[in-house]
DNA sequence: TCTGGGGTCCTAGGACCC
DNA sequence: TCTGGGGTCCTAGGACCC
């Protein structure tokens, strides 16, 4: 292929999504501290003289992590991921919201639908993100970009970030750098000035334990892994990732932009409130076990797949997790044929210690309308004519 | 007072087939 | 004396992401 022209990628990243619908609902808490997370009763109360009452990070007790935070919570050091508690001490006085899915799925397709308008080329990334392919556009970078972001905000009074570059890696890391309303454009010959003095952790696909282990060879920033010896990261760390992690630090990533994608796995799981013990709690958990079953039938038959592997997935008390799957001969989405797997399943795991977690998903994914286009297809016509 | 819930992808060993 | 070898499916675990 003779010299094509840069791609031009976008990466658009909703600034601290949750929170921020959550404060189109509730536009008094704007300028305070507020966390979304933890379990769902700390909803809002209305009071007799038509206030809110919200409920603050010191009144909760319990289980559960911190989702989202707005930016004034970040300030007093509260990160989604955190756990609640400890959220709770760095910052006693915020104000705790449930997650509310269903209105950030809301503003998930608002936004979404808005970008399309503009550049049809876009690549789901979750409720909160996407990559656009803008290759084939015209006019210039920033407008566009500028155009996106207004775009956006007009469809959901939301503001967001943009990163774009010629590839996704690089789109990704830009758009994280001048959060939030931000946009970074950059283009190869800025990534020793721009990319390489960055934190490794800053590159998508780069997690706590790569980082850890980059750290004990010396190597904390993206340049020092541009310049470490390929040879030495594919003996630390695999032939494949070794290649992957040189090619990233020198910003090298040809992935195309992916428009269209079916799920491989539904699942659903829960953590418990208290942990649970396998006889003394059998009644609670039996029952748990069966509404997860029923759940993930639920989720099947409304998206319209069928699963042929059953497999659940058990955290003990000490956070041990082991999963168990087996694989049907034939299809289904019936919850009582899903309970059946999975309580198979659950026979071959010794259950001595506490149990935290349960979870059930569905794999080995077919669409139904497939599955329907195969039995009304010839050679299913002729079988059945041999075999009636 | 530890650590949610929904996913994807990768690796690795064994079974089984040709 | 050495001891096939590639391909696919199944299962388990782990890293990583939003």
């Amino acid at each position: 292929m003779m010299n094509a022209q840069p791609r031009r990628i976008a990466h658009l990243d909703m600034d601290a999504f949750y929170a921020s619908v959550e404060l189109l609902r509730y536009p008094e808490l704007r300028g305070h501290p507020v966390v979304i997370g933890g379990r769902s009763d700390s909803q809002p109360t209305v009071q007799q003289d038509g206030s809110r009452r919200f409920a603050r990070l010191r009144d909760y007790a319990g289980r559960g992590v911190i989702t989202t935070s707005t930016y004034e919570a970040r300030a007093l050091g509260v990160f989604s991921g955190m756990g609640v508690m400890k959220a709770a001490q760095l910052a006693p006085d915020a104000v705790l919201l449930p997650v509310n899915f269903d209105a950030y799925r809301h503003y998930s397709r608002l936004f979404k639908a808005a970008v399309a308008g503009i550049a049809p080329q876009i690549e789901d990334r979750g409720i909160d993100e996407i990559y656009i392919d803008l290759s084939a556009l015209p006019g210039n970078t920033l407008e566009l970009a500028q155009r996106i972001k207004q775009a956006v905000l007009d469809a959901t009074g939301l503001s967001c970030s943009i990163g774009i570059t010629p590839n996704k890696l690089l789109s990704k890391i830009c758009s994280d750098l001048e959060k939030p309303d931000g946009i970074t454009i950059l283009n190869l010959t800025d990534i020793p000035r721009r990319i390489w003095p960055l934190p490794v952790r800053k590159i998508n696909g780069i997690g706590p334990k790569a980082t850890e282990k980059l750290a004990t060879l010396g190597i904390t920033t993206i340049a020092g892994l541009a310049h470490a010896e390929p040879a030495l990261l594919q003996m630390h760390f695999g032939r494949s990732y070794g290649c992957w992690l040189h090619e990233a630090a020198h910003g090298i990533d040809d992935s195309r932009i992916i428009t269209h994608s079916e799920p491989k796995s539904i699942s659903r799981e829960t953590t418990f409130e208290r942990d649970l013990h396998a006889r003394h709690d059998r009644a609670t958990l039996s029952g748990i076990f069966t509404t997860l079953c029923t759940r993930v039938a639920e989720d099947l038959q409304r998206k319209g797949y069928l699963g042929r592997t059953i497999g659940i997935k058990l955290r003990f008390d000490d956070f041990r997790t082991v999963t168990r799957d087996v694989t049907l001969p034939a299809p289904t989405a019936d919850p009582a044929t899903i309970r059946r797997a999975a309580g198979e399943c659950l026979r071959r795991v010794p259950l001595q210690q506490k149990l935290r977690l349960l979870g059930v998903r569905a794999s080995a994914l077919s669409s139904k309308d497939a599955l329907l286009a195969i039995d009304a297809s010839p050679q299913a016509e002729l079988q059945f004519a041999m075999n009636p």
